[in-house]
DNA sequence: CGATAGCGCAACCGTACGGTTGCACATGGA
DNA sequence: TCCATGTGCAACCGTACGGTTGCGCTATCG
């Protein structure tokens, strides 16, 4: 089913989903940047990135001779999605999230 | 943090989600039982389903000599709650997801 | 009982994954 | 213009993953 693999695939990794969260808190950030907090190297990130990029929950942009990254976490909602619909089977509160998605739904690009 | 490794890391597979959709489905099922109807053998569906139990994503139950497994979703909420922090910060709709999520977290086990 | 259906476990295989190093290319500042 | 900084790309490495086969144990039914 669709991007739903992708984002998942691309959450399951701690540093990916770290990356996500730090580049959440900044706004925009570099490779380099956001390697420079980790303990990864710069190219290990970049790969990161650009799975994230095939996710779709990541966008890049180039500034000068830097590029910056912004998440962009739309396809999120298509894995969250999957989820209640799977749960809500059994489990009330995910029911009550599906009806929520399918109403925000409704509002979104 | 926590659970949420094992859970996206669970989830990423398509035979996973699979099984899980499909046990929604049936409620109850054995190995035997899904592994007819997908096309691999019984003792990758096995390795799937405890993976999926390693998550908390699936409970199993002895019946005489066969072993029922049936979905227990509710780790996922937890899953759903770390996208709905990061997304959240980007993105209106899952913003309300997040409120959603806090407001039946309070209700639950 | 014996035979059959189902589970558990281990070994093995190919490949994808996370990570590294190394180096070449581009860009901006002194 | 020269140099530092940053990116892009490729090769390489170890290991974990999805999948298979094979075999032994358990339990149910005739």
């Amino acid at each position: 089913m669709g991007v739903a693999d992708a984002v998942f695939g691309a959450l399951a990794d701690g540093t990916r989903r770290n990356l996500l969260a730090r580049l959440g808190e900044l706004g925009e950030a570099s490779a380099t940047d956001l390697a420079r907090e980790l303990p990864v190297s710069r190219q290990a990130v970049q790969k990161h990135l650009g799975t994230l990029s095939d996710a779709g929950l990541v966008a890049a942009r180039r500034a000068g001779r830097e590029v910056l990254y912004r998440p962009t976490p739309a396809p999120m909602s298509e894995a969250m999605a999957w989820m209640a619909e799977v749960g809500g089977q059994w489990d009330d509160r995910l029911a009550a999230l599906e009806r929520q998605l399918s109403r925000a739904g409704r509002a979104q690009a």
